[in-house]
DNA sequence: CATGAATGAGTTTTCATTCAT
DNA sequence: CATGAATGAAAACTCATTCAT
């Protein structure tokens, strides 16, 4: 890993734009289908029709195209759930925003989510401090909402104080993951509605009380 | 991948057997570590203390020794799982043995979880058919175990028939994946007894039929 | 051999043709000087005064450039010898340009004739169906021009027709490709303006004297 | 290339002897078949189903082997074309027995000849002096043979003496191994009965017919 | 004499990165 | 800003040769 100093951000005109984002949306899409490493600059440079040193003028290296893929992605997805989290409406209402807005956006950035798989597969001396970080972050980001998610049902008395809030919160995010690196494996789509209702069934009576 | 052609298996030493062993050992601990990529043969034999030629004298590639560790684990693993739901026991009983084993298994074969990560960031482009299916048949065999067990749980009336077995044992296999998934990024240790507890009470109420 | 795939023709810049151009002269001399395994990629760039990666930005492995100097050499050499069958002169001259123009290239490409023995020593195992189609189409061009050359000789009553034509072309060929072989072997310049007098004597009237 | 130092022979029981041979048998196949390079160790002692310990019990080296078939062959070869020519028969005779004689040899033969290929191909960086020296010493007294027997021919009357002994030697050599080559090359069989026939009608009256 | 596991220098090949145009 | 040829460090893999058993 090379360059990963600072560097004077750029300007870029409208087609530096637009042109850049198009790159990164060919990034996405091949980290995802094979995998950082197997993923060449190459690769990235023809399914974007251009050359090699235009990769390099809007990154450094290829390092920082996937730390702003991962961190474009993540904030958009955490930033969401956190807006939800701050809602002012019944914890019951927000439970059900809140799983319905993590199941929409596990099928609208089914590509971000592999990335995560690289992330995992990934080490400390393939990635640079700064990935690192970002996807330290967005855990840490989205155990905090769930946690305070329970939290609040808990003390509303609709989540039972039975369960420990960050095991709970742990758990909750297992299943988001482990969901999704099933069907990486087994090349199947598990996401469809009606798992969504069985985990609800198990969530609801698991941990949910019912007002008498 | 080069070698990939059929070649008489060797008929190892005793000595042989465990310099092998060795190797094994240390490219588990190493593409645990480091990830598939970033481990090389260079590692894996320095960590050996012997010398190239002898790491493709056992194996043909490097996919090879990778495809030999996950055949290797993934059986022991998953041929315990087999054998709790072959007993003559109480479905209560075999949950009740089948999770202490699963998570026993994720303590004992902690490194063998991380191979996990590896398989899911790797793709169809990298590995060959072999790794592919074996990691293919790892799940299905995984699943079997607990969709057999959930259902007979539902004949038996210990588990709720409210819910589908098949997206059941997803949840289940998602938790599990999750849970290590969670453990790498964030470099901590969720599998403590308490989480295991957590886990429990859940799936308890949740699935779960209490005898009036 | 790998990356023997399809691959997008590289249009090369002036530069870029004269410097690949430069790599193929080199590796021409070094696999006439030291043969096809002994040459290695690193002797050629080395050679060429540039890097490893030039030689494969180029060229997508050693068969790949071995075959371009084939299919480059060979083209020139059988296509000025299908020229002179296709003249419209008689064929006691064609005869004399035939044999002064394989003379000529005989010298001229001198490098090229080592390539043939590289091909003899050479298996089906170690080279490419490109490269055997390459050369068998050489000695397929080759011969069809000489037997066209002696069957017209035949009809017009220069050549005698005492001789199967066909077999008087593989002498023919023979002649040529063993003079070079000795060459090599003997490391000594057969192939002098006495040695083609002798071998017109021979062919004009045979070495026989019968007895009156 | 090493241990080309000088060694002590070795004394072998009767049972080394034939398992020697046999080795040297299916080295000088596979040498034939697949080249030099090509031919490993490996290859060599699977196909004589013992060990590599055994193949350099009995030779020091990859070219000591060659070197040992290289010297047997040729020398049973040569020295049969030598006791040829100093037999006192008269010129004619000697004349068809030499050619029946190098006949039998090139389909007798057959893999030795596969050999020559190999040493045009091999160059001094590859092969040490002593397997260069016996080629040249194989060439050199192939080609005393034939121009004594031309000279023998041109005293006494029965070979013209417009041709030049030395140059007409060099081309019978040619056309011995250049037919050889064709065969590699074409992979198809030119040595049989009719091809003689017209080689000797070349060499008997020539091939051109002159106007009256 | 025989075996085959072990060795490591030597080879081919890959690919992130640079830079002249 | 854009291009793509050039680079070379680093990786996978080969195979003649050695040597303990």
């Amino acid at each position: 890993m090379k360059n990963t100093g600072p560097k004077a951000k750029k300007k870029l005109t409208a087609k530096g734009q637009s042109r850049k984002k198009e790159l990164l949306e060919k990034a996405l899409d091949l980290f995802g289908e094979k995998g950082y490493h197997a993923t060449t600059i190459d690769d990235i440079v023809k399914a974007g029709a251009t050359g090699k040193g235009t990769f390099y003028w809007y990154w450094q290296s290829k390092d920082e195209i996937f730390l702003e893929l991962l961190s474009n992605k993540f904030e958009s997805y955490i930033s969401a759930l956190e807006n939800i989290q701050k809602m002012k409406i019944p914890t019951t209402d927000k439970l059900i925003m809140l799983f319905t807005e993590i199941g929409n956006m596990l099928i609208k950035y089914r590509k971000l989510c592999k990335l995560i798989y690289l992330l995992i597969s990934a080490n400390s001396d393939e990635f640079n401090a700064d990935v690192l970080k970002a996807t330290n972050d967005y855990y840490s980001r989205f155990r905090k909402i769930l946690i305070q998610f329970i939290q609040e049902g808990q003390k509303e008395g609709s989540i039972s104080r039975d369960v420990d809030a960050q095991h709970l919160a742990t758990i909750f995010i297992s299943i988001v993951d482990g969901l999704l690196l099933q069907e990486k494996v087994m090349n199947t789509n598990y996401l469809h509605p009606k798992m969504g209702e069985t985990l609800i069934t198990v969530l609801r009576k698991g941990i949910m009380i019912q007002p008498a």
